[in-house]
DNA sequence: TAGTTGACGACGG
DNA sequence: TCCGTCGCCAACT
């Protein structure tokens, strides 16, 4: 059964704009999960039919894809995110703060 | 049934 | 300022 806190984690990803960002702390806040890690372990629980939702625009609160070993190459996430506009240095986003976007009502 | 893990974050030294 | 430790809670073995 979905009914649990993972389907809220994959609602509010699929939230996240085109060409925004947000990070676990920020999901796990909205949600009231309390911890960064639940986040961290839905995604991580990603089923493949549930692969639609933009996981690459999840970061730590650094601006680092901690999950690129997640995707199926370590390139693909950073790839999609430059693909969007988002300038992905190192593993890290530049300009974070720029592009972060809060999980709220909107 | 109990222990360990996990794509993190905050706090303390 | 940097590094190490603890906490968070659900799922898996």
């Amino acid at each position: 059964m979905r009914t649990s806190y993972f389907q809220s984690v994959y609602d509010v990803v699929s939230l996240i704009p085109y060409g925004r960002v947000t990070t676990y702390g920020a999901i796990a806040d909205f949600l009231g999960l309390g911890s960064a890690r639940m986040v961290g372990w839905a995604l991580n629980q990603l089923p493949n039919h549930e692969i639609h939702i933009p996981a690459h625009r999840v970061v730590n609160r650094n601006g680092f894809l901690s999950g690129q070993l997640h995707f199926g190459t370590q390139n693909s996430m950073a790839q999609r995110l430059q693909s969007e506009g988002i300038p992905v240095i190192d593993n890290q986003i530049q300009e974070f703060n720029k592009y972060f976007w809060k999980p709220e009502v909107d």
